[in-house]
RNA sequence: GGAGAGUUGGCAGAGUGGUCGAAUGCGGUAGUCUUGAAAACUAUUGUACCGUAAGGUACCGGGGGUUCGAAUCCCUCACUCUCCGCCA
């Protein structure tokens, strides 16, 4: 969430950058600032009700010490009046700053200066595109049907089992699936990243960190007897490692990578969207994140990029990048670039990572700090993006790399898979 | 699932109604000593919020209560550990 301190100096270029969300902030933020000063104005009133208990307080004891009785006892009804003074007005006090926060828990991350407004998904930039782009032919197949002439995914036997977007994979299906994910978690390593391998369920404290509380509840599974959620992705629990701490300078840049399934309602998708692979409710992904000095993040952020760009090349898959447009960037992120890969049968760009600097949005609800050189505490940033999700990189292998009769496994995942066709 | 014991500052660990934001040790920081280091010694060392400042307030697992006053008493919830049971 954003710092009140910031809209307490930057109100007006707050709701100035937010319109490229396509909100009108105005009022909401009005409304926190004015509160703000009311708040710290009744606080301080508060405060000194306190100030003045403390000490009369105290003095009690010290006069049933010395004997006072009298005074001793005529401090005590000063006390009780005190008391009495504080709770007119400490509920509203508090009734305040819950208000208050409440309203900084729905604002939005600031967008980057670079994030162009825009409405939804049609308006986000095309920054680079590589790759060839693949002939199709007559008797191309979509993945769905590849899928299923080669036993690779069971789409039916997951209804049956547990429920439509719950695949089973299965022979050189999950083989591929399992390659794929060593192949993505050792490319990380190589790269620098720490691997981890996280629970994948979270509490509640845990959500709220990374901002899916409160603004997604009803995208992630609950499960109600624990009050533990199940992981959307491995940002959370790798994310939330850091919630509460106090970092030293020299720790950063932190770098960590982890696979894990990934578990999202997609509550109101519906139609072409979730046919075969393109939308599940349960999918694996390997993530990275970082946490990074302020003056790092945007160059860190153009690494992780250029780094997810390289796992695509060497699949051999056509991709492309976008800048994220105001209205279709995430809730608490201040600059996402997406890579799409092409998926030749759909003829369709797939979404298959999301790569975003959050800023200090996540760090202040984590209090994720560091210690700079002159000791001074500063939030930190935290970036992340996928690294990669992989139904979407599989229905694109699946469908470019189809020929007569079967599929050709790319190079690099060979060693992984331990076949190099399927037919 | 059953029984019991716990939760205090970066860590360990005292503290059972006022002088407790909290002893002591370790750790951290600065200094003395030393050619340098170690050891020893001395000093210092929690966090957040409000305030231009002086200063003030809050925090001893969370929430509530008793009291003029709570780390300390009461209620409640959560978590951790130990033993038993079950179990990959």
């Amino acid at each position: 969430m954003l710092e009140i301190a910031q809209i307490r100096e930057n109100k007006e270029a707050i709701i100035e950058r937010l319109k490229v969300r396509n909100m009108d902030a105005k009022a909401q933020l009005n409304r926190i600032y004015d509160l703000d000063a009311k708040w710290r104005n009744e606080k301080q009133a508060l405060e000194a009700v306190l100030a003045e208990q403390n000490k009369v307080s105290k003095s009690i004891g010290q006069l049933f010490k010395e004997g006072k009785q009298e005074e001793a006892q005529a401090a005590k009804a000063r006390g009780s009046e005190l008391k009495e003074k504080e709770k007119s007005i400490v509920d509203g006090v508090n009734q305040l700053a819950d208000e208050i926060q409440q309203l900084l828990y729905e604002i939005p991350n600031v967008p980057h200066p670079s994030v162009p407004a825009g409405n939804s998904d049609e308006d986000n930039e095309v920054i680079a595109q590589s790759g060839e782009i693949p002939t199709v032919g007559d008797t191309w197949k979509p993945h769905w049907d590849l899928a299923k002439e080669f036993d690779l995914i069971d789409f039916e036997l997951g209804v049956k089992v547990t429920g439509a977007g719950f695949p089973f994979y299965k022979g050189k299906g999950a083989r591929l699936q399992r390659a794929l994910i060593n192949f993505f978690l050792d490319e990380a390593r190589d790269a620098g990243y720490k691997e981890i391998i996280p629970p994948f369920v979270v509490n509640e404290a845990s959500g709220y960190g990374t901002g899916q509380l409160p603004d997604k509840e009803g995208q992630m599974y609950h499960v109600t007897a624990e009050d533990l959620y199940l992981i959307p992705t491995a940002e959370v629990p790798l994310t939330n490692i850091f919630r509460d701490e106090m970092l030293k300078e020299e720790q950063l840049p932190v770098c960590l990578t982890g696979y894990t399934p990934c578990f999202r309602r997609e509550a109101g998708s519906y139609g072409k969207d979730v046919r075969g692979l393109n939308r599940l409710h349960q999918f694996d992904k390997v993530e990275i994140v970082r946490v990074e000095h302020p003056n790092q993040s945007y160059a860190v952020l153009d690494q992780m990029v250029a780094y997810v760009q390289g796992l695509l090349t060497k699949l051999g898959l056509p991709f492309r990048i976008l800048r994220l447009c105001g209205g279709d960037l995430g809730f608490t992120a201040a600059l996402t670039f997406d890579l799409e890969v092409y998926s030749a049968a759909q003829d369709k760009w797939l979404e298959v990572s999301s790569i975003s600097n959050f800023e200090t949005y996540q760090a202040n609800r984590l209090k994720l700090r560091f210690k700079d050189d002159d000791k001074k505490k500063q939030l930190a940033h935290t970036l992340n993006g996928s690294a990669l999700a992989l139904p979407r990189i599989l229905a694109a292998l699946l469908e470019n790399n189809q020929d007569e009769n079967g599929i050709k496994i790319p190079a690099v995942l060979v060693p992984y898979t331990g076949f190099d066709r399927i037919d």
